[in-house]
DNA sequence: CTGGAATGTTGGAACGCGTCCAACAATACC
DNA sequence: GGTATTGTTGGACGCGTTCCAACATTCCAG
């Protein structure tokens, strides 16, 4: 195991090229009319290797944001507080290809499957906070108002 | 302009066929392992006549709650009260696809499907019918409450 | 230096979804 | 009868996604 690109061609990260193609296109054409051999071309690669990066063209966009959101479920199954761990989240924000997409959805089109992503999303988040508040040693239910309240908070 | 099916071959509805075979293979095999060429093999019509009744698989399961949301959509842009739209809209509820596939959720394999597209309707309704207490002579909150908590129960 | 091992990259095949269209069959209406 | 309408079909196409075998590059061990 090891902590990713020390062989292999380096040109300058792939995965960033790709992102950035990606968002220029998304702005240009909108993000229904790019295709992802659109995108390979303007990065440079091949779109075989497209997959290699993301799991799929929406994923451009939530990677990032779904990252985190994996880290705050390890978190919270972890043990670690509700409060806590969203506010962990809440820092680790950063002007990603989601940021670019909220603010431009109207550009790119994307403003029915941001909802709808965002929902999912939402849901997930609320799961994953029932169920760390349902596990033990939890000191009642101030820090559930007070997560839930927080975690409405992200989505607003 | 008509009523439907009064020309070409009758063959008891192709659409109910479809929608009766869709169903058995969902429950057989899933949703995401039954492919369209499935379904209407099973069925005994070509691919092409699928995308007559159906304008994609999901649409299968969702089509009849979306156009019972679309007479929703038309009521309350006509005036009609929150309350009563709501409620003629839980009326109108009968044992269709989609509540086959939500009692067998599990089954069919489409739980996160739902969660989602679930989400993706409430969000539309609550923008129904804030829009519907947007408009003029609109008498007060209280309908306002009423109608979100009757929203809420129709999702739950 | 030499030869793997690990990783990155690529092309191509294959499948499913969804769109589009031209062609044909069956029926209703004149 | 003819014609418009509707249902049905096959086929082609583009796109997203998965899978895989082949190759290139770098690192590391011997």
């Amino acid at each position: 195991m090891d902590s990713g690109a020390r062989v292999g061609r380096p040109k300058a990260s792939s995965r960033e090229t790709l992102a950035e193609a990606a968002c220029e296109l998304f702005l240009e054409q909108g993000f229904a009319a790019t295709s992802i051999v659109d995108i390979t071309r303007r990065a440079g690669v091949s779109r075989s290797s497209f997959f290699n990066y993301f799991a799929s063209k929406s994923d451009i966009l939530w990677s990032g944001f779904d990252e985190r959101l994996d880290v705050v479920a390890r978190s919270l199954s972890d043990g670690v507080e509700v409060d806590a761990a969203l506010r962990s989240f809440a820092e680790a924000f950063a002007p990603d290809s989601l940021a670019l997409g909220i603010v431009n959805a109207a550009i790119m089109g994307i403003e029915s499957d941001l909802e709808s992503e965002r929902a999912r999303r939402q849901l997930r988040l609320s799961g994953l906070i029932a169920d760390r508040l349902r596990a033990p040693a939890d000191d009642s239910a101030a820090a559930d108002i007070d997560g839930a309240a927080r975690a409405a908070a992200i989505f607003s």
